[in-house]
RNA sequence: GCGGCUGUAGCUCAGUUGGUUAGAGCACCAGGUUGUGAUCCUGGGGGUCACGGGUUCGAAUCCCGCCAGCCGCCCCA
């Protein structure tokens, strides 16, 4: 009290508001939150995937490896405060030592290189976390955010696979878009291959490196930037080709995976791109996801690492759910043996998005049922009964302990219910089973003395017909649940 | 980093050309009626009107700044 470094008693504290662009979750978005990640694990695991994670900040030269220029600008530096060394350098050169991870991949590729003599192959991993992007806020973009990561490493390398892996990974994907009731006509997944697009345009005569690259972002710009100015740019950037012009120009290279390609592709290009994607379009088809699938030439993906297949989970009005592709030499990069891989990420903030417009959201209520929070029972006492009222709080104790009364192992939860009562101060029976219904207590529990009490089953507003008594409780509960 | 729009109670919003002590509904808390599920009635807590300056006798209201949010640009791993 007497320290001369506490602050002037004038000062008013400061409110500190949460950080720009992050979410404070109150039990209704934090239910929302574990409701989506549960659907994640859940479908992910239900198609053979093992859940890893890895730390969620890494040393900030495993981001500077794989290229990205940009990514290093929306890095949230991080470092560890205890070495005036590294204050010093993130003074002089701005780069501190550690970086909160913007995605999983390089953590993933990292983790997989330091074992990949043991691990199973194909090695199939998920994760879902947090992470983060020093961006500027805006719709379906915020600096800390959720996301599911799915990927595929190592097999046999052979292009029969690939298609194989290329299609199970997509299909994943799908599937958990199914689970969260979008149908068919709402999601659709745009395909391309690397290899196929490079040729493409080696063909239109663009040159491979620097014009190759600005072909592709141009590509991706498509849809965001006017086409005049994406016109402009080619030419400024040396690239005189008319077929990459004709692409820009919104020339439709996009069809339905089954639908007839000669009839809006012509006969050559048909052709062509028939024999490219036959073996990804066959397993597809196996997997029974080609009707929501499209191949989409013009999709180039912003990401240098990707060698062939990538794709896209989009859905109208809403920038892109979940993208991804094949990156078959990143492994190696990151110190590990040549291995082929794909993979996909999907955020869940345009998830979340998505979802309300579509109207599949679950209420607030639902969210909390869904993990499972809303109460089995609720405990309350007749009134002007103060026997029963004194009970109250022991029964509570019992019905969460379980059987026998006798305590548990804090992790042996098994037979505890979740069991709540009323912190009011009425006695009115009326008011504390409102109070129950309103937290969507399954049963209420009316002490009636010291050893019985009647259930109601809020479901149905039903009494149960006998008294109960105190020693049966807990089973007949457990029974009726 | 740049541009546009918006900030009044936990939430949704009123608030007149600047004029008493800033309001409603919902939510929360309490009391009553009813009396073992949703009704109804009454009362209560809660706001330095985002924040900081300025103009004015007087500012939620007008001006400037700033912060935050949303929308877009840039970028997208």
């Amino acid at each position: 009290m007497t320290d001369d470094k506490a602050p002037p008693t004038s000062a008013k504290p400061r409110k500190i508001k949460a950080p720009r662009g992050t979410r404070d979750l109150y039990p209704a978005e934090a239910a929302r939150r574990r409701w989506l990640m549960e659907r994640w694990r859940e479908v992910s695991i239900r198609h053979g995937f093992e859940e890893v994670d890895g730390p969620t900040y890494e040393e900030a030269d495993l981001y500077a490896v794989k290229s990205g220029e940009g990514i290093l600008g929306e890095l949230f530096q991080a470092f560890s405060g205890k070495s005036p060394e590294e204050v010093e350098r993130v003074k002089r050169d701005g780069r501190a030592g550690y970086a909160l991870r913007p995605e999983f991949t390089p953590t993933l590729a990292r983790m997989y290189a330091a074992k990949a003599n043991t691990l199973p192959k194909p090695c199939k991993w998920f994760m879902a976390g947090p992470f983060f992007r020093a961006e500027r806020p805006q719709r379906g973009r915020l600096r800390e955010f959720l996301q599911w990561n799915c990927d595929v490493l190592g097999g046999d390398g052979t292009r029969e696979q690939q298609a194989q892996l290329d299609a199970e990974l997509i299909a994943v994907c799908v599937n958990f878009m199914r689970s969260v009731g979008l149908d068919d006509g709402s999601v659709r997944v745009a395909i391309n291959d690397r290899r196929v697009l490079t040729n493409l345009l080696l063909e239109m005569g663009v040159v491979r490196g620097a014009q190759m690259d600005l072909a592709l972002r141009l590509l991706d710009q498509i849809g965001k930037t006017k086409l005049s100015e994406l016109v402009d740019r080619a030419r400024s950037g040396g690239i005189t080709s008319t077929g990459l012009e004709n692409m820009l120009s919104g020339a439709d290279l996009t069809v339905a995976m089954d639908s007839n390609w000669e009839l809006q592709l012509g006969d050559a290009l048909a052709s062509q791109l028939r024999h490219d994607f036959q073996p990804l379009i066959a397993c597809l088809q196996e997997v029974g996801v080609s009707q929501h699938c499209m191949v989409c030439t013009t999709l180039a993906r912003g990401l240098a690492y990707y060698t062939g297949t990538v794709f896209e989970v989009i859905a109208d009005g809403e920038r892109a759910v979940a993208g991804g592709g094949r990156y078959d030499n990143l492994i190696e990069l990151f110190g590990g043996p040549p291995t082929p891989a794909v993979g996909f990420a999907m955020g869940d903030v345009v998830l979340s998005l998505l979802l309300q417009d579509k109207g599949l959201m679950p209420s607030d209520d639902e969210l909390l049922g869904l993990v499972r929070q809303h109460p089995d029972v609720f405990v309350l006492a007749e009134e002007n009964n103060e026997e029963a009222e004194a009970k109250v709080r022991p029964v509570v104790a019992m019905l969460r302990r379980g059987p026998g009364g006798r305590d548990t192992h804090p992790t042996d939860a098994v037979g505890g219910l979740h069991v709540r009562h009323s912190y009011k101060a009425t006695k009115k029976v009326d008011k504390l089973l409102a109070e129950a219904r309103r937290q969507h207590a399954r049963f209420a529990v009316i002490l009636e003395g010291t050893d019985s009490c009647v259930v109601k089953d809020l479901r149905t507003g039903e009494l149960w017909p006998e008294p109960v008594s105190l020693d049966n409780l807990h089973a007949r509960l457990v029974v009726a649940l």
